[in-house]
Formats: structure tokens, sequence, C-alpha cells
RNA sequence: GCUGGGAUAGCCUAGCCUGGUAGGGCGCAGGUCUGGAAAACCUGUGCUGAAAUAGCUCGGGAGUUCAAAUCUCCCUCCCAGCGCCA
């Protein structure tokens, strides 16, 4: 949620932020004509009450004096029916202006690009060694600035040819029993799966993160703190029968975690990070990657998670690309850091860096973490604070993807199988998590 | 699931039986004093509001009353004991 108070004294700047998201401006317009009403309302309000205060102080005294206070009770009397109208107005206008409140979306920062469409996101760098294949060439250096690639003459299997050839998945029965976008992970697979997580948290502990498994389902007071209207409508499965819902990523509940609570100062930064499945609808998702375990309904994700001063969260989103950045560096999967722009970022969000792996199979460059800094637009929501020399301050927030294994294992599918796509070699860092160097191997 | 105890401001605590509009301590901030600091003393300390000698705030909600932290009912969470349980 937005600061109110500068939203009523900043009110221009918002109208850009929003414009500049292409969000409709007009949900502005009703929150001031809702706002005027509420605060001529209030007044009124606490006239009558104040009036009333003061009768019954009065009604206190006379009844010590033994005066009569029959005229003085009709008074208060009327008084509490004009007030309860006045309330109950005050309570309609309260949660309508709240409602239009939360839509709002957080202010953008300076240098997010202000543009629509994700193919306008600004590189902002590129890494790695990628094989690309003769058409893809043109695509490859546009999209990443680099000429630095080993050219091949073959186009690699998708990893859905290769897991099934290979018996390490089974989408078919998993969409009998369960649907489509859904999974068996099965044999080395799923110990290359099991491999990602260690590693990963491996690496984010040894740079002192806190790591924790979280709830995988919270109730409806956390996730309306933790997300936006966007994510209830398309990701979220609600529980039948309970005030549950799925998480869509561990970054809900650890977000929530702190809801309500005042922070000691020398208690920030928090740094976190959290192990979880991810369960997504995929609403509005029909018909891309409907094949294979790219775009799934549940998948495994760690993810990392940043409480602090808002005068460091600028700092710690470097810390949090960072990280990732040295993950995808170790695994050796080549990869481009895009900034992204006005018109596709999350309401939450006032600055997103997405990391795009290379997978030579699709030709592409494709998501596989996205880290964002939510200033204290989430912390407002949940009502995390802390102790500061100048009272309580709001805290910021701060999430980044580490690893979302199911993704992952597809690029190292598609990025490390040779050239009759029989055999996926394991990135070095993992085989010490693995025990065995690749898959479909002599020994496997 | 059952029985009992509990939830008061950043933290701790009084008030609840017997209804009259939240008192104290700690911490923090400012002030007096000092060369500077400590101590001592004074003032302030949540939310709404531009502000008031204004309103709100005692886990949440409803009720009784002129008036509820206080009485009644419902709910949530925490603690103890009992039961059930992978």
């Amino acid at each position: 949620m937005i600061d109110i108070k500068l939203l009523r004294s900043n009110s221009e700047m918002f109208y850009k932020s929003c414009e500049d998201r292409g969000f409709d401006t007009s949900i502005l317009d009703q929150f001031f004509d809702l706002d005027n009403e509420w605060k001529n309302n209030l007044k009124d309000l606490n006239n009558k009450k104040h009036n009333k205060n003061s009768i019954t102080m009065e009604i206190s005294k006379k009844i010590k004096a033994g005066e009569d206070i029959e005229d003085l009770k009709k008074t208060v009397e009327s008084l509490n029916i004009e007030i309860e109208k006045l309330e109950r107005r005050q309570n309609e206008i309260d949660v309508k202006r709240t409602e239009l409140l939360r839509l709002i979306p957080n202010l953008l920062a300076d240098d997010v690009p202000r543009c629509f469409g994700d193919e306008n996101n600004k590189l902002v760098r590129y890494h790695g060694r990628a094989k690309v294949f003769s058409d893809d060439i043109k695509y490859f250096i546009e999209n990443s600035g680099s000429h630095d690639y080993d050219e091949i003459d073959y186009r690699p299997k998708s990893h859905v040819d290769v897991i099934t050839e290979m018996n390490l998945a089974d989408i078919e029965r998993a969409g009998k029993i369960a649907g489509a976008r859904f999974y068996f992970l099965k044999n080395r697979l799923f110990k290359l799966e099991l491999a990602l997580i260690n590693y990963a948290v491996d690496f984010l502990s040894q740079r002192g993160y806190t790591i924790l498994e979280p709830p995988f389902m919270i109730n409806y007071k956390s996730m309306s703190g933790a997300t936006d209207i966007e994510t209830f409508k398309d990701t979220l499965y609600k529980i039948e029968n309970d005030d549950l819902y799925l998480i869509a990523t561990a970054e809900h509940p650890i977000a929530a975690m702190l809801q309500d609570e005042i922070l000691m100062d020398d208690e920030l930064p928090i740094r976190v990070s959290g192990v979880s499945p991810c369960f997504r609808r995929e609403a509005g998702a029909h018909g891309k990657d409907t094949k294979g375990i790219f775009r799934v309904h549940q998948f495994n994700k760690i993810e990392q998670f940043i409480f602090c001063r808002p005068e460091d969260s600028w700092d710690f989103f470097d810390e949090l690309v960072k990280n990732s950045e040295d993950i995808y560096k170790s695994l050796k999967i080549p990869y481009r850091v895009v900034n992204v722009c006005s018109g596709e970022l999350g309401n939450l969000a006032a600055k997103k860096y997405d990391i795009e792996a290379w997978f030579p199979s699709q030709g592409k460059f494709r998501e596989i973490v996205s880290a964002s800094n939510d200033t204290d637009y989430q912390a407002r929501s949940l009502n995390i604070r802390y102790r500061s020399k100048e009272g309580n301050k709001f805290v910021h927030t701060l999430n980044s993807t580490a690893i979302a294994t199911e993704r992952i294992l597809v690029a190292i599918i598609e990025n490390f199988q040779d050239r009759d796509g029989k055999r996926i070699r394991i990135p070095d860092v993992l085989i010490p998590y693995t025990g065995f160097s690749e898959i479909g191997g002599d020994d496997d």
C-alpha cells in the first residue's frame, strides 16, 4: 500500500507514476473524491462525539451532586442516533477508500525505463558463453549485446523430448491425475533437483542468510498484505472450507512472518532464504509453454528476502541480484540481466531486474529470476515497522529468486546436453551434491 | 477436542471484583544544569486531523448503559493440564 499522506501532499507524482505504468488514473480521482467526503464527515462526527462526551461528564457530576439527569439522558440518546448514522457512513467511505488505495501501485524508481512490453526491457548486462544455433545468432547478438558465443550447426533437443526419451519425468500420467502443467520427476532428474536445492541452501547460508522452510499455506490477512489484487486474481489457489491459500512463492509467508511487528533498529537488516514449493494457477498463460516442466502449476524455489532500513534498500537490491548472478556464473549458465520497463512491473515493485537464461533449444532468453525492491509498499500493507530515532518507520522489503528449480533443470538440459541429446553433463559445482557427473552416461 | 489461566502503548506493569473515560516504571527524544558527560529535575512519547482546550485507542467483534479496560455473549491467538494423533 502507498502512503496516504504522501498521496495527498504529492498527488502529481502518483498520477505520473500511474501513467507510466499504463494504469488507469481515474482510480486516483475517485480516491480524492472519497477522501474529501471522509474528512468532512469526520469533522461532523468528532463534533457530535465531543458534545456527547461533555454531557456524559456533566451527568457524572450531577449524579454526585444528587441532581436530576433525565433531560441530559434524553439528549445523549438522540445524539447517539446521529452519531451512529454518521459512523455507518464513515465506515462505508473508509472501506471503499482503502479498497482504492490498495489498488494504487508503488512509485517508480527513477531509473526504471518508461515503456511498455517485455521486448522493451533495458539490457543491463550479459554474462557467459552461450551455445547458439546458426539461425539464432542475429537474435542472440541483438538481445545480449555480446559477440562472445559458440556457434553450433544443430538445434539442441527440447527438454520435453529429452526427459521423455530418457525416462526422467512422466508428464502424461501427471496429466491423468492432476491435469495439464503437472509432472512426476524421476530418477537422476529428481536427484539433480535435490542437488540444486541443497546447493542454493549452502550458497545462501554461507552469505549470511537464515534458511527456512515456511508454511505452504497462509491465511487471507497475510496473503492480502504480502501481495496485490493481480496475484489474487490470476495466481492463487484457495483451500476450500478453510481460510487458507497455497503460497505462490516463499516470498509471501516470509514477508508476512513479521506482520504487525516493530523491530529494533539493530535487528536490521534481516536476510532470509526460504525453500518451498510454489503453486500457481497460471491463469492468462493459456497456450504458453504448454509442454514439459517449464511453466507448471507446482514447482520448487529457493527465494531470497530482505527486510532493511529505507536508506539501505538499493544496496540490498544490488546484493540480491549479485547473489543470483553468482549462482548462475558458478553453474555456467549464460544469462542476461534486464531492467524491467514501467509498463511490465508488478504493483508492489518500485524497480525490478529479471535475469534471463539462454535456452539454446528455444533460441531465446527466458526469465529465471525476478528481483524486486518493493520499498515500503509491502511493509505498509503488512504493518512491519522498526524503531528509529525519528520514531517508528516502515521497513523496506526486497525479494529475489535464487533458484526456481524446474526452470533451471530445463536450462541445464538445454545447455549441457551433448550433440545427440543423449547425455547431460552436470555442472561441476553440483557434482558433490548429485554424486554423479552426467545423466545418460555409462554409470547411469 | 476438553478444562483452567492470560492478551493494557516500543517493553514491563496497575486498574477489572465494586462501570465515571488509562496511572506508574523502563526505554527513547527534547530541555535545565555542565568545559563536556553522568546524575538529578522538567517536558514529551500510539492513531486520525492543518490544528485544537478535538476525536480515537486496553487482542478482535457484538450487546447492556447516559457512560465499558471494567458487566454479558461470540471469535482469534498464547500458556498449563488432559485427550487424540504421523
